[in-house]
DNA sequence: GCGGTTTATATGAAGCCGCACTTATGGCTG
DNA sequence: CAGCCATAAGTGCGGCTTCATATAAACCGC
């Protein structure tokens, strides 16, 4: 174990793992969303429809693990967006159970829009850095995300 | 500018840096975040304490810029924690705009023993990490930081 | 194919967050 | 020092998230 103890004159959480990912994931995300916000869509709607995109029916909880969100809270973020034309729900033939989410046409564009400004921001994001540290990147966090994906049962 | 196309059988957001950034943020964190949860000390609250370490007197905007919060979402928040007993506010004697937040006791022990938790689960992290990736993590994120942070005025 | 367990989604109550706005103080310029 | 803009903190309200739970369907062993 042996953790060291706190260097002096330095913060806890300017040497923290978890705050520097927080920390680097808001302020690298906060431009676009400010984006988000001049065309009046929320960031959580833009989660589903980016989590939809190319994905033909996302079960709710499988979105809502993809969202980061709890799934009673996509259960009701859907009903919003349902109401306002963007997604449909249909029962699973399968499993009925299952819930089978949806883009609509209209949610369709409005995500293939946003899809392209969110990939020229990354762009613009990845441009500021040298070569070398942008391809670093997502290797890295997909690195990660790798070694810390759930375990999903007797892990 | 010259967007690349989505690449097909990839998901959109599976190779979307905000996304892996946001999701490795939340993976890692949300270890962590269950230690919190059963010692029934929310997330927010965790924030304010290892921000306040070591600091001798945060302003209420300076510790909301910092736990990535609305001021408005921090003054309500030290005012539970207040009521808790786990920070005092005290009026600057400098600009008596400003009102300065800091531990008391009960929150110093408290955010302690919080932050030695959270340095074993961060060392638990990176062991799960090859050595130079680890090493890379860190100075990669605060790259990030340093080319992210908010232009101030004038940007 | 019948109970018991597990999984998928929905619901209701409670609390937190954020926006817009207000109040108070400081700082600058003529 | 008067007037004006900038900055700090607090407030009210509406909406979203969450926790705990309910309901329904599927799986599993016998």
């Amino acid at each position: 174990m042996n953790i060291p103890p706190q260097p002096s004159g330095v913060r806890f959480i300017d040497d923290y793992l978890v705050y520097l990912l927080a920390r680097a994931a808001h302020q690298v995300s906060s431009e676009f969303h400010e984006q988000l916000r001049r065309r009046g869509i929320s960031v959580a709607v833009w989660r589903v429809l980016s989590g939809l995109l190319g994905s033909e029916g996302e079960t709710v909880t499988g979105l809502a693990e993809l969202c980061l969100l709890q799934q009673p809270t996509m259960t009701k973020l859907l009903d919003r967006m349902a109401r306002q034309g963007l997604v449909v729900r249909s029962p699973d033939l399968k499993d009925r159970r299952v819930v089978r989410v949806a883009l609509t046409e209209d949610g369709q564009s409005m995500a293939d829009e946003l899809a392209l400004a969110a990939r020229m921001h990354e762009a613009d994001v990845l441009a500021r850095h040298p070569p070398a540290e942008a391809e670093a990147m997502k290797s890295l966090l997909r690195a990660i995300l790798a070694r810390h994906d759930k375990p999903r049962r007797a892990g």
